[in-house]
DNA sequence: ATTAGCACTCATTAAATACGAGTGCTAATC
DNA sequence: GATTAGCACTCGTATTTAATGAGTGCTAAT
């Protein structure tokens, strides 16, 4: 059965009182409700609930309790009952001073966004292949060599080399050609033993040190293909009680400060992205487990070059959704700008 | 008034006992504790717990409950009382596995030991005043140079400098000999207006694009000087209701994710570091506020080098100081350990 | 189709009661 | 003089009971 138009009005009503007050919503209070134009007696009003209980899209707590939404009703809501908040052009320009570093950007991003929602927040990096642009091998000391490995998108990672052969700036040099012939604008998959073979004959009597270095090498690029994630705000989780009692509300911030189970969420999330890149997990939709008495809002945000990252909230399902899309759609705007403007942000290590 | 030894003996049974309970204790429960020879009746011993109270060692939560340990009883019981756990060379081999990455370690150490103690941990990364070792400009792209900087203790510093005179290999090279001349073994005060003045004069036609290489690098070795405390457990703190309400919790817990009031307790824990480098506040001494009814163990660990840093545990004031003592102060010796025999452990960024 | 009215349910709160762990004190005992 | 048995007393916690009131479902009137 199709809702009519009535019911609609109704179900909004509830679920933005419900969001609002967070008590259950009696059927007397949507008669007084002013905002929508319904003027019908809480009796009539009574049927109708009863109706929209019957189609699952309300619950009441106790018998002799007012109704409050279940996941159906959230998610008629979020699709097709709440209509965005205008965008009234706050000073959006505020939310970020500028960073030149990504790590620190992605970091403010998520404490900004903790700190304007309530919410616990989560962002990653944006995920791409990974090609070498450029290395850089110097000697540090008698037995310590460091290179310096730039990848795409100027992401830089060091690794300190310990060589027990006396090697002279010549052969560095040697090394760094070598290194660079071979190895500019190849990911972490075209690096195989083929390649590793050739470049030992070519080097001839250094071939055993380059096998270290090279280990060296592969584990940089390696790190640098790692999805970072930067959490903030997880200690809004403890704001809302109704998220069940303290060893559950603990055990989902274990989960936050973790991360690695995030990552999980975070790969869910970037498979189903739709046009729009904002999605909306409502309680039992949520992918991961232990996240089943919350809502989850994901964005995706795009540099120029295609890579994408991923904003993330956490809250509970009374949570304010049209808030929190709209401000992760204008976030994942401004991001997308600064990429697009700055067109290296560093990552410096 | 002094204690006597059969005072002292009560004391010990009454905190040894509540910190395994966490219920207050009474005077039967003490009559009947097999593990001192005391064969007392409960009468005798309610007599010397009310000197006991009446010297401020315990209290009663209410009229009709057992004693529970002052501020002053657990710290005699520190001082004086408790012998420590002899170190039954528990598989402490196995507690860390080897990390090349300093950065990596500390992180490490700080989870393994919250996972050990389930309470609350931070670690901070040695302190002390870093020297430049080394630095490498090298051209990644036309308008990008990346600057690296090693300072003492191999801890690697990256920087991209933005730079829009197009500089040839021979140009970079120039500039490598020329900051290295001047910056190597230079701490962060001594790079001054002299110095700049100095190499602007020797760098002729490229004294502007100088000025922007240089606030990159003074920028890197700023961050180096930085200190990181890596944290882990923070989660362990709702483990302990005992201390206040969730709004008190989570405040407490809001200060640990943010970290920089953590440094001000570091800080003030390394100026009162004495001989054995172990230090407990039980409540009111904890040098930071919010955190009074909690007890902070901090230990203090050193690198070859003379550079020390800071281990600190978060508790419950019942907290089980004898292991925990213990086991900082194993850790504190196998990471003396490590330091010194991986004479460099690598901070790769 | 809507609404007024009423009986009913049930979470929440407050008050009343019982329980028991533990104390302090006194008088008897070693 | 130190120790202990015994007993009255305190007070937090748990349990019971009753009162309150928000909100419902249903029926009959509009």
């Amino acid at each position: 059965m199709e809702l009519d138009e009535r019911k609609k009005k109704i179900l909004k009503a509830i679920i933005a009182n419900y969001l609002e007050t967070g008590e259950p919503v009696g059927s007397r209070t949507i008669s007084k409700y002013t905002d929508t134009d319904l003027s019908l007696s809480s009796a009539t009003i009574r049927n109708e609930m009863a109706d929209l209980e019957e189609m699952g899209y309300i619950v009441q707590p106790h018998t002799s309790a007012g109704r409050i939404p279940t996941d159906k009703g959230y998610r008629f809501y979020v699709d097709s009952l709440m209509e965005e908040k205008v965008d009234v052009e706050e000073e959006k320009s505020s939310l970020l001073e500028r960073v030149d570093r990504m790590e620190l950007l992605l970091k403010q991003v998520a404490k900004v966004l903790a700190c304007n929602t309530n919410y616990a927040t989560m962002v990653t990096a944006p995920k791409y292949r990974k090609t070498v642009k450029f290395i850089q091998l110097s000697k540090v000391d008698a037995d310590n060599l460091l290179a310096v490995i730039v990848v795409d998108g100027n992401i830089i990672k060091n690794k300190m080399i310990v060589v027990n052969t006396e090697l002279d700036n010549e052969d560095v040099l040697k090394f760094n050609i070598l290194l660079n012939t071979f190895l500019q604008g190849a990911s972490l998959e075209d690096i195989n033993l083929e390649m590793i073979q050739m470049m030992k004959t070519q080097s001839g009597e250094y071939a055993p040190i380059l096998e270290d270095i090279f280990s060296g090498i592969v584990d940089a690029i390696h790190d640098a293909n790692e999805l970072e994630i930067y959490t903030s705000g997880a200690t809004n989780i403890l704001k809302y009680p109704e998220l069940g009692d303290i060893s559950k509300t603990s055990e989902l911030l274990e989960k936050f400060e973790d991360k690695s189970e995030l990552s999980h969420l975070i790969e869910e999330t970037t498979n189903k992205a739709d046009g729009t890149g904002i999605q909306v997990y409502i309680g039992e939709e949520a992918p991961v487990q232990d996240m089943k008495d919350c809502s989850i809002v994901t964005a995706t945000y795009k540099m120029p070059e295609g890579a994408e990252g991923t904003i993330g909230i956490l809250g509970p399902k009374r949570m304010d959704y049209k808030k929190v899309v709209s401000t992760l759609k204008n976030l994942t705007i401004e991001l997308d700008e600064i990429f697009k403007k700055s067109k290296g942000v560093n990552n410096d290590g």
